[in-house]
DNA sequence: TACAAATTGTGGAAGTTTGCACAACTTTGG
DNA sequence: CCAAAGTTGTGCAAACTTCCACAATTTGTA
């Protein structure tokens, strides 16, 4: 049964990095009894799909947040996302209440504020959110109750609508999974009812995708795009797309 | 003003490695125009302090919950708090609802649930212990809401309060700075009020500490000893202390 | 059973990192 | 202003990792 070796190994190995931050292939190689080749050729798989980070000498924990969900792999737009999130942390003015939504573009935006931002308030239902935030002292860093959902390292369910229902903001940032001349879309139906409280409490909203996302139509629509203050992207939108956004009197701020 | 280059250097290691999990050598010499020399110097400056863990070609982040708040480095410790965390985890039976507490002994505690607990619900403040339970999908995880603590990386504040005051547990599992004849103590004000919620939302408690805290006795009384179920530690505790466990009807189990 | 596909091991050249000793440089405190 | 302490750079050999192609082995299936 080679195949659930190989199946076993990698996943000692995803267990393993969760407990330490860094393995060493060598390490790998001689617990599991195996070649180094074999351990290299398991992280090299488990790379492709986003698991974990390669590193010289073996291979280091995918930062948190950072896991797809459906294993789509998004290595590629990595830098896009970075941009886009510096880009909309300079939209934030110190003293400032946000709502942050859970994804991994907002997750850039954290990092980013989290080097630029000054005494700044924010609600986050995710994790990941909130840890990139926590090194800067100056915030005061609130975190959403509800159920723990694990591969986006966030929070969802009834409890955490509640609880945003009862704060306002000055602005939202969300992402998602679709952009159309209808409005936002996603998949997640969790996720979506979290982005859509989000962009109820809050004065107004920024949506932070990339180009990807233009024209993608999911199954659930979160909001019309009336509901959007601004859109932050890496890309002029296609044409139609663009045309509603002016309409309905959406800001386009390119990254 | 070479100190202080230094201090940048090293406060920019430790903040990459909040984004990236794994930092090289190489590269850090390369951005910061230093020798690779003078940074594995300040790895390892930083390695000694527990701030992260070498690895080979590099750096990596210390293992999240795991950065002592004050600077106390219990690195000594690991293995007797990972023993305490698998043995209280035996305590677990299927289908219970647990509450949590955020600290490096529950966060062992965690790991260990995660892959032997089966069907559990738990309620925790600590985002660590919520991470390690994710993989487990057999888990319900709900989140506390509060103010986000980074070092810790768990939440605190009254809406943590107020959210465990809405729910009952079978058992809580708690960590501890000190424990004395007098009771459980603690020196975080904002740590030992989320505690004292949790024992007593909970049908039993167990405490988790390490031989380390037998008879300190910190600033702040979580409780008397008569609160406890049981605790779970490493070494049989000195006899007064030992005695007032017995009269207060506390098992003690050795890890 | 036997063949095809998948998985794993081997060996070696090329490239990186490590650890160390010593020199050069910078800062600190008389 | 000088000496001592602290910090950083350099050079190099040893150790380690990577990458590649091909062979050996195991597994799944016709």
């Amino acid at each position: 049964m080679t195949r659930l070796r190989k199946r076993d190994r990698q996943e000692q190995i995803l267990l393993e990095l969760r407990q330490h931050p860094h393995v060493r292939t060598s390490d790998l190689a001689l617990r599991f009894g195996v070649s180094t080749e074999t351990v290299r050729r398991d992280v090299e798989a488990l790379s492709g799909k986003g698991l974990l980070r390669r590193a010289y000498g073996g291979a280091a924990a995918a930062p948190m947040g950072a896991q797809p969900p459906f294993g789509e792999r998004d290595l590629a737009r990595i830098d896009e996302r970075a941009r886009i999130g510096r880009s909309a942390a300079e939209l934030v003015r110190p003293g400032e209440v946000l709502m942050i939504d859970a994804g991994s573009t907002t997750h850039q935006l954290a990092l980013g504020l989290a080097e630029r931002g000054r005494d700044l308030t924010i609600l986050t239902n995710s994790l990941a959110v909130a840890t990139a935030l926590g090194r800067n002292k100056t915030f005061h860093i609130v975190l959403c109750p509800g159920d723990f959902m694990g591969p986006e390292a966030a929070v969802y369910g009834p409890e955490t609508l509640d609880f945003l229902s009862r704060y306002n903001a000055n602005r939202a940032f969300i992402g998602s999974s679709g952009l159309t001349a209808k409005g936002i879309t996603d998949a997640n139906l969790a996720a979506v009812a979290v982005k859509r409280t989000m962009i109820r409490q809050a004065r107004g909203t920024f949506l932070l995708v990339d180009h990807s996302k233009f024209d993608v139509e999911l199954v659930a629509t979160v909001e019309p795009l009336s509901m959007l203050q601004g859109v932050v992207t890496d890309m002029q939108p296609p044409f139609l797309l663009r045309e509603a956004l002016h309409r309905a009197n959406v800001r386009i701020k390119l990254a």
